[in-house]
DNA sequence: CGCTAGCTTGAGAGAGTTCAAGAATCGTGG
DNA sequence: CCACGATTCTTGAACTCTCTCAAGCTAGCG
């Protein structure tokens, strides 16, 4: 296993953060812009490749991720199993690490899927800023509501035993598109499985079904990979309307 | 479909509110005790009978319920689908309606499991004094990433489709007890099969199966039903280690 | 008393798992 | 640059768990 920061990248606190100037959505909604200076030099720039893990289950919290491009896929461990299974993943413009800042670990081993870019805060600047700034303090929690919002959708849409695996899959890979593109990110069968709760097996029938369909693209050679996919036609499969 | 407060009791702001003043994890935990006082006379304290709709998916978030007995199904509906899902159980001395707040919406509908009663806090109190007190704030922000990763635990342990239905079931009933009694909060089977995302005809078998092993003991009267469970057996079943 | 909703029980069918083997791809080091 | 082992992915066949369909039972309620 890869530890953090082992191959990352980072610089120190640029005149211009993207995610977090101006922009809807944004992390920092709330504060004056001189406030925003005021602690944009404690802020890492920072990227990690393919498969880099970010965050390391357990470990003590320390900072926050802003995701700029790419997305991360946190994976938990049931009880004392070996099964590991991911229960979200975070695409820009999204935050990693709320729920380790109020816990104090690290909730989930966090991995990079695709080159990740973000900024990295440190928490006792996040923590300060929230007693100071309510209004800072509020944002950050509707960031941990949608991240509950979605993990309820996850478990209701992905995780039902008796929607056929076709189904379930289809509507799993609209979730990882790149944006609004016809791009989906790319996930390892064993990503996929550790998703849906099927058989890498099963995985692997699915996609080769989707594909000889022509559903899906597969475009790149491996860890660059991506799928290219035909949305509509997903919908409608991810919607139960196209049988075997 | 019943609706809110359709039987609902509630008197106002009593001098004690037992899940308010001075517990552990306590609501108000932050504030000092005239800070309390002063919001105190805006608390209802209600009460809901067995099955009950205490909040409605999509009404406009009005309050809090903070709850002192009595457990509360969280119920959320798949995409345009008939098949309901329980997505979380709310046990005393959490809180329903964090997320709500948060939305503008009601994120579930959330009924009544056994004899529910509980303190309602207006909503505008609440976003008062997350603004007036941060720690208070804070505070709420731990509620809602407890239910995450309640949320993301129960998406792991009771949503596998590999892991066969009579292990789920047992590690299911171990979330479902009262507190650290033997007793379990009795849910229908149409419940427990909105949780598990079995058929009902599979849950009545794997309970008949415990029943008749002696895991699981029926007392009371239908509504006022409870199971009463041997722990440990069902500890050893939810590790799959009791076979057929 | 009969009606309805909830629960039980059985037999057959199907989706996904398991087991097993083979193909493709990647990274590494000679 | 190619050979090597290690992953990752593919494909097949038998098996098994759960679903489906169908019927009967029980309990609560008007």
């Amino acid at each position: 296993m890869q530890f953090m920061n082992t191959h990352c990248t980072a610089w120190h606190g640029e005149g211009k953060c993207l995610a977090c100037d101006g922009k809807e959505n944004a992390f920092f909604a709330g504060l004056t812009h001189e406030e925003v200076s005021a602690v944009h030099v404690q802020i890492d720039n920072v990227s990690y490749s393919h498969g880099e893990t970010i965050y390391l289950h357990g470990a003590p919290a320390e900072t926050l991720l802003v995701i700029r491009t790419g997305a991360v896929k946190l994976v938990r461990y049931p009880n004392g199993d070996a099964m590991q299974r991911i229960v979200r993943v975070v695409k820009p413009v999204d935050v990693v690490g709320v729920d380790a800042m109020l816990a104090g670990t690290i909730q989930h081993h966090a991995v990079a899927v695709g080159e990740v870019r973000g900024c990295r805060i440190p928490l006792p600047v996040v923590s300060k800023l929230c007693m100071q700034y309510p209004d800072f303090q509020w944002n950050l929690m509707r960031q941990l509501q949608s991240s509950l919002k979605e993990t309820e959708q996850w478990l209701v849409d992905l995780t039902c035993g008796s929607v056929p695996a076709r189904e379930r899959m289809a509507r799993l890979l609209l979730r990882l598109r790149d944006g609004d593109s016809n791009r989906i990110y790319h996930f390892s069968l064993k990503d996929l499985r550790a998703m849906l709760c099927v058989t890498v097996e099963t995985v692997s029938r699915v996609i080769t079904e989707f594909s000889s369909l022509g559903l899906l693209v597969r475009t790149g050679k491996h860890s660059e990979q991506f799928f290219t996919a035909d949305i509509a036609a997903l919908e409608r499969v991810a919607a139960g309307e196209i049988p075997a």
